[in-house]
DNA sequence: TTGTAAGCGTTATCAT
DNA sequence: ATGATAACGCTTACAA
């Protein structure tokens, strides 16, 4: 394996200093046209590459590299969160570094330390949902930091959410307006940021319609999608039911397993879009954020940030949107 | 903004040598307890942490850093490769720098040399489908390097693939099977390496089962659902076809959206597993790969590569798993 | 066991 | 315009 030229082999091989053919590499503008031409003839013959690790060691240098955490890479919400990231970020002349904490606090620590040693330039980061240790104790310097989807009581970051709370609302009241009277709530715990704000935004809703709440109707258990289509089967047995809000992506599906199996249908409406809702006949109404957006956004603010943006932190709540495609009706 | 501290500042304040403080870290045993304890508390007490930017360029040293292009992390059949790759990155220690090359040649080419100015150890890369310039021009030394899911002509690393042809083949036989006599192949372009074997496994099949090739009935302009839509309402409209072989995931949910609009339903297998195939009724048949094996396979031979071993290149040809589901059937 | 000095590949200072 | 020299934060001979 022989070793990669460096700008001394460089320099040697074009017969100038280290220093001009620094000023090369960076662009400067000032060089002899004859060296310029030596130098590149030399570059390209020993396929020299700038060592950018090395680059990044120089006071007042950066890495040009982000840092990543989410959940799980493998859930579609998080690739397309991601994928918005790396897209705005490459744009800018950042790499991104990724990471999954499988919502580990143990491993989101361990992540957020080893990125932070790797030197990243800033961190977007979507909290854990079993929370590890505190962001306040931590000591600087901390990079820029930007949070995603779920708001974290540390002050020295900005915060992206979704209006899960109005998206919920408006998709209840739909389910209301289109008769029912008796909508079964179905979702993860209500531990979780998102799911206790769906869960308000249902019981506003009912109060904004005057209707009661039904206990028995809010179901949050449904920690899978199995899970939830048991949970249906059970509130379409035992119960009144006349409408399924499912708060997460797998409580729908869970409600469109029980669906098929039963052969029995009742209005639907889900938070979060998917693939193949429009496929599903009756097409399903799904609340959708819109996550590339938010992805967009929390890159864009992380990068202002870097180039000196030092404003009050803040907290930006993307809209919702309610996507009506059948399965609201009855 | 503070700087950070470094390991001058550690020794400083805990009055020891620099070189103590760096064994301290790097955790070497011969350290006399008193000074360890004076370390450990400088440490904490400044919020040291290592810049591994710096150690990395050290001669022998690595980023501990892994390098993946694809083509688009938004879609599930990269991010689902990505989160393996990731998870088994880490499990050894290593970070993975991701990144999107939209299927472009000079995007990939772009990515290919940031990741090496960035020194990453090693890297995985799924070849754009709009081919740019030639690894074999590419001057060494050029860090371990694998590819995924489309062979490229380039000795110098390890290859993995999944079994395109032998997938094809036996979800066209089953549609023979089930008593399909005119099979439609729906599919993009040719000049995809994937397809391309697709096709050569649906070209098999049909020789095996000694049944005719009917040019009409191989469509390979399906770029998207909508087209692949279009193309299966044409082919039931002016053929006889009684089956249909999509060759990717967009042709199968573009014959889906057909079927859905029509009415009319002719037995189904795609190639590609998807989320929503269960859901869908009849539950749709597919060959689906084990993406996520291919994933950690690749990470583990570039990992072993990266630990030394120069064993002769590969390629691994993964096998594929038809899934019968219902829509086989007529 | 601890410390000194050199050097990794790069950029910045400052003279020439 | 060019170059010698000193950093950057770290690890590693080699001394002490």
């Amino acid at each position: 394996v022989p070793a990669a030229p460096t700008m001394n082999d460089v320099a040697r091989e074009a017969r100038v200093a280290l220093k001009t053919v620094s000023r090369y590499v960076n662009g400067e503008s000032n060089i002899d046209p004859a060296l310029a031409e030596r130098i590149g003839q030399a570059i390209v013959k020993l396929g020299y590459r700038r060592n950018l690790a090395a680059a990044s060691i120089r006071p007042g240098w950066t890495s040009k590299t982000l840092g990543l955490i989410i959940g799980d890479l493998a859930n579609p919400y998080y690739s397309t969160l991601t994928r918005a990231i790396e897209t705005y970020a490459r744009q800018h002349g950042y790499l991104l570094i990724t990471a999954s904490s499988d919502e580990d606090g143990g491993r989101h620590d361990a992540l957020v330390d080893r990125l932070m040693e790797q030197r990243v330039d800033g961190m977007l980061v979507v909290p854990p949902r079993r929370a590890g240790r505190s962001w306040d104790q931590m000591l600087p310097p901390i990079p820029p930091l930007v949070f995603l989807d779920r708001p974290v009581d540390f002050e020295h970051a900005d915060v992206i959410l979704a209006d899960n709370l109005g998206g919920s609302r408006s998709a209840v009241l739909a389910l209301i307006r289109t008769g029912a009277r008796h909508v079964a709530f179905v979702g993860d715990d209500l531990s979780i940021y998102t799911i206790r704000e769906r869960h308000r935004g249902y019981l506003e809703a009912l109060s904004e319609a005057r209707l009661p709440v039904d206990e028995h109707l809010v179901r949050t258990d449904a920690h899978g999608a199995e899970q939830a289509a048991k949970i249906v089967a059970d509130l379409l047995a035992t119960t009144e039911i006349d409408a399924v809000f499912a708060a997460n992506n797998r409580s729908t599906v869970g409600a469109l397993m029980e669906f098929g199996r039963s052969g029995r249908r009742i209005p639907l409406i889900g938070f979060d879009d998917f693939e193949a809702a429009p496929l599903i006949s009756p097409a399903v109404s799904v609340v959708s954020q819109d996550i590339a957006e938010m992805g967009r956004t929390a890159a864009r603010i992380l990068i202002t940030r870097l180039a000196g943006d030092d404003s009050a932190k803040q907290t930006h709540v993307l809209a919702t949107r309610l996507i009506l495609r059948g399965s609201e009706l009855p």
